[in-house]
DNA sequence: GGGGCGAGTATGGCGGTACT
DNA sequence: AGTACCGCCATACTCGCCCC
């Protein structure tokens, strides 16, 4: 398989996220798999993200249950990894759903699972990851107006073998529009944790160069097509009521996407290797107009994304 | 026999830790 | 501090099966 520098961003076939109209019907309220989507509405530290054909459950930013259609029918997966530290102590009901019955099997063990997760991560904690969920799970749509100005739409996006931590939009108020939900910003987003993280293959710099990479491939038509991407997972969530409709989004703004490396409960100017990096990123934005690249610090307590806590690189 | 599909598996990216 | 390795994620690839 190439690596991400053997890619070519003009010709990369990239399958969009979105769900067939099938899966649509079979997560609607008369389908087999509502009760999934029943149990992610009444629980928010669950969150359902549509990929190329199937749909995860997430839980503290691991994979609770992946769904995917096949030709027996929809396939139902738990991460038996998970078990590695826990042994079964879980009785898995079968993969494969034929009938809403067979989805409440599995809804009924999501407790079991989830306890199966919290010791798998008690012996080896996964604290960027679910620090992403938790920001998701701060500046969501789902329940009206998103508490700040940012609205997350999806977790790990990858495009192109390059990996960003959170997809996001941010409000955009304008005269016709003064809550400004309607023609927001697509943002991607990059969250750190740890100093160890904010360097090397995957630190600051090199996100900054990746989100640059995107925003320029093919001129900005490989932008277009993401945008259109995830105007498509809008709709969906929206008729799964994982977003509000009554944000009223109509399209993303065709200005360029912002950058925003968020650090939690970490200060980078106290930290003189990411500072470091930090003025790679900065002389790297510099050398081009166009990007528009962000910084936020939240705190574990208050993760909730604002202006006010946002600054420019 | 070849095209399409899909289950299983490999690979790469990234975070995290443990060891030097 | 550097690095080597592991775990988890998404996704790309492989190869066998089914159907024409």
């Amino acid at each position: 398989m190439p690596r991400k520098t053997d890619i070519d961003l003009l010709t990369y076939p990239k399958n969009p996220r979105r769900l067939s109209d099938n899966a649509m019907d079979e997560l609607s309220s008369v389908g087999m798999l509502h009760p999934i989507l029943d149990a992610v509405a009444q629980d928010p530290e669950l969150r359902l993200d549509i990929r190329d054909g199937y749909f995860n459950v997430y839980y503290g930013g691991g994979s609770l249950l992946r769904l995917q259609k096949s030709r027996q029918g929809w396939m139902a997966r738990f991460d038996e990894k998970y078990f590695r530290k826990m042994p079964h102590q879980v009785n898995l009901p079968s993969a494969t759903i034929a009938s809403e019955t067979d989805t409440r099997c599995w809804v009924k063990v999501f407790p079991a699972l989830i306890k199966v997760m919290d010791g798998f991560w008690a012996a080896k904690p996964n604290v960027e990851r679910r620090h992403c969920q938790e920001i998701a799970q701060a500046n969501s749509g789902r329940f009206g107006t998103p508490p700040g100005d940012y609205l997350i739409l999806d977790i790990e996006y990858q495009w192109a073998h390059r990996r960003f931590d959170l997809i996001a939009v941010r409000k955009n108020p304008r005269m016709a529009d003064p809550e400004g939900w309607s023609v927001p910003k697509l943002v991607f987003v990059e969250v750190k944790s740890k100093p160890a993280a904010c360097k090397g293959s995957a630190g600051l710099y090199v996100h900054a160069q990746d989100y640059a990479s995107i925003v320029g491939a093919g001129g900005g038509c490989r932008l277009n097509e993401i945008r259109g991407e995830y105007e498509s997972v809008i709709r969906q969530k929206e008729n799964l009521e994982l977003i509000d409709r009554r944000l009223g989004f109509e399209r993303f703004s065709v200005a360029t996407p912002e950058f925003l490396l968020i650090f939690v409960d970490l200060n980078p100017d106290a930290d003189s290797q990411i500072a470091k990096e930090m003025e790679k990123v900065r002389a790297f934005a510099q050398q081009l107009p166009s990007v528009s690249i962000h910084k936020m610090f939240l705190t574990k307590t208050d993760l909730v994304m604002t202006k006010n806590n946002r600054k420019t690189l």
